[in-house]
DNA sequence: GTGATACGTAGGAATAATCCTACGCATTAT
DNA sequence: ATAATGCGTAGGATTATTCCTACGTATCAC
């Protein structure tokens, strides 16, 4: 089971954090996302393994192909863990409130 | 200048994230904070400088003491990149604003 | 079938992270 | 002045991370 811990060390790697989103944008296979970056292609199923085992991203078969997908749920705590800082930059949570009604 | 990388990686460490948890709650001296966590204070110094290096404490000097303190607007852009999966947990925006009355 | 393709993993090198003890430098207390 | 306190840093051991090439296995194309 992955623990927070294990997320925020997933998404330390700015490489991992590309990957999320290039996933976000659209599921796709290793060497697709591969040949986005500078690095060989094990490399780039080795930090998949580690989003992977954080439950950041989830693997589909087809055929030869995997078909990755992300699963953010798990970034949730990141995003809760975060909440109490915001008031560095913004100037009241009455603000984002305010935001939210006015952006339904 | 630290960069948005350095941030993610001060913040992957559980012993820094208690420590700006820590210090959010009340600017502190490196004593202070040391004797809250099973590790040396040679070590809590090192991970203050990380957090330092990172824009997100700062020191204040009162004698032989340094007072350390949040500031985390470097944090701005960890919230920013992590807004487009917030869809990910978010059934509706009226969970975002019970989030928010729970958090004040 | 044979050969090519997609992928993960093993093994290893290079580097970074994390902790420690020992020490040095200021500042405060006596 | 002398001793004690608060803190950072040096040096070093240990472990983790990150990358590579080489290789094995499954699937597809022919």
């Amino acid at each position: 089971m992955p623990t927070v811990d294990d997320v925020f060390t997933a998404v330390a790697n700015r490489h991992r954090r590309r990957l999320l989103d290039l996933l976000l944008d659209e599921p796709q296979s290793v060497n697709a996302l591969a040949v986005r970056f500078d690095m060989r292609r094990p490399s780039v199923s080795e930090h998949l393994k580690v989003l992977k085992d954080a439950g950041l991203v989830r693997e589909e078969r087809h055929g030869r192909e995997r078909i990755y997908h992300v699963d953010a749920q798990r970034l949730r705590p990141v995003a809760e863990w975060l909440s109490p800082y915001e008031v560095f930059w913004r100037d009241s949570l009455r603000d984002l409130r305010d935001h939210l009604d006015r952006n339904p």
